[in-house]
DNA sequence: TTATTATTATCTCATTATGGGACAATAATA
DNA sequence: TATTATTGTCCCATAATGAGATAATAATAA
């Protein structure tokens, strides 16, 4: 029967952390012109789960979901924001921790501190796709995008905890301007028309949407980009405001 | 030395609640056309302090929010919502928490469980200012109305949670209409107006303040209120929609 | 070289929403 | 019966938005 240190060795710190308190985080890229999620596929078990983790005693718990982003995206800096959290009684942790640590074929004593009732802190994510590069944990046989429209079976209630990140972001897309942490340094106009109109679910007019996003006076048109596309050359933007926050 | 059986009673408690995450409530009035936060005046302090709790282990965190509110100001079917998590790694409440206990002259051992570093879930509620009946806790030695412009010094970070709450609901005041909650069954246009106006710091039109929110369409005209006053008696208007909501 | 094709950038006009002023109606009071 | 303070409503100018049309242009085909 082998023995997984690194789970063994967690299992040991209990200390370390805030009890029956964790992070999960809705890590969101874009990419092909979908909206994506970052998961992980949890060993021996059919079921894929958001990045999460538990907060350290001396830590923040924006610096909690800072360190757990980091982990699995590589990325420093990351746009951040907390939306909800998630606390009802009879929250389904129990059963999938037991779940997962019978596969790991790990002893579990019916006390054990990640078996008690969590409260969970939920936090969204948006990062540029092409710079991420994804990490599973050591709970995780993959790290994948998922396309949100199409996610796999997912453990916990990570199905509402995403579904309920999605809307936070629909809500706040146009009050905070946070999309363009979903694309690269520069885009074009059609890319970002495309970005709102993923996440809305809507579709828009090329000439008004620039308009819009024009008047707002956040865009700073850079140069031409000749795409090797029979078609006039689109012009790039460059977005006028820092990209990192937290809270 | 007087014994606080309430309190000692209390400090035996630690396992009934999670630990280290608690729930503070910032409790929105409406009256004399300005807006108001109940608190608490905690004994022998010269501090006040927002209505909270902890989460009992069998609990909801909106049931431990519902509780709370409860207690404080003797209303059922609440309207509330989740608005932020307090949880820097600095939080100021060893220290209020340690001289809350010795005003009481309570012993208090350094590992005793509410000297612990807190996470704390902030819940915003609206309600009916008439229909309140401020409570004390055991805590506090007054349960009292502030105007939102004039608090007076609080205990941990509960003016940052408060200015938070308030930022909240700003934002929210269009976009889910919860206006409502804080008047009574039925208003006038100018109470809605003021209303408005004093939650977001401006001022509107009469006429297109009333345009808007007609174009609605959730308001519904009642009878004319005959005020007693020297001019043409106002309409009342009822909310069409329910007033409690969670979450 | 020149015509073709697929986009892009921009312009214009109709429609709708909003800002701002004006005026008649009316409940109590003088 | 006139006065006063407010309310309900109407109207118009301006701004924002919806929707179609046209010219520009980078690659490719002829």
């Amino acid at each position: 029967m082998p023995l997984i240190n690194e789970l063994d060795d967690f299992i040991t710190k209990k200390d370390l952390f805030i009890p029956q308190l964790s992070v999960d985080c809705v890590i969101f890229g874009f990419h092909n012109q979908q909206l994506k999620v970052l998961l992980l596929k949890l060993k021996n078990l059919s079921v894929w789960a958001l990045p999460g983790g538990y907060v350290r005693q001396n830590e923040g718990i924006d610096d909690a979901a800072l360190r757990i982003l980091e982990e699995r995206t590589g990325l420093t800096a990351i746009y951040l924001e907390q939306f909800h959290v998630f606390g009802a009684a009879e929250r389904p942790t129990k059963a999938f921790i037991r779940e997962i640590m019978a596969s790991h074929q790990t002893e579990i004593p019916e006390d054990l501190w990640v078996l008690q009732r969590y409260v969970s802190i939920g936090y969204y994510a948006l990062v540029d796709f092409s710079k991420v590069n994804p990490m599973p944990d050591y709970l995780s046989e993959a790290c994948k995008w998922f396309e949100v429209k199409q996610l796999p079976s997912l453990a916990f209630d990570h199905q509402e905890i995403t579904q309920k990140a999605l809307e936070t972001l629909q809500l706040m897309l146009d009050y905070k301007l946070v999309g363009f942490n979903l694309l690269a340094d520069t885009f074009t106009m059609n890319e970002l028309q495309k970005l709102y109109e993923t996440i809305l679910g809507t579709v828009f007019r090329r000439n008004n949407f620039q308009r819009k996003m024009l008047n707002l006076g956040i865009l700073e048109r850079v140069e031409k980009l000749y795409t090797g596309a029979a078609n006039k050359a689109p012009y790039l933007y460059r977005f006028r405001e820092k990209k990192d926050k937290v809270g």
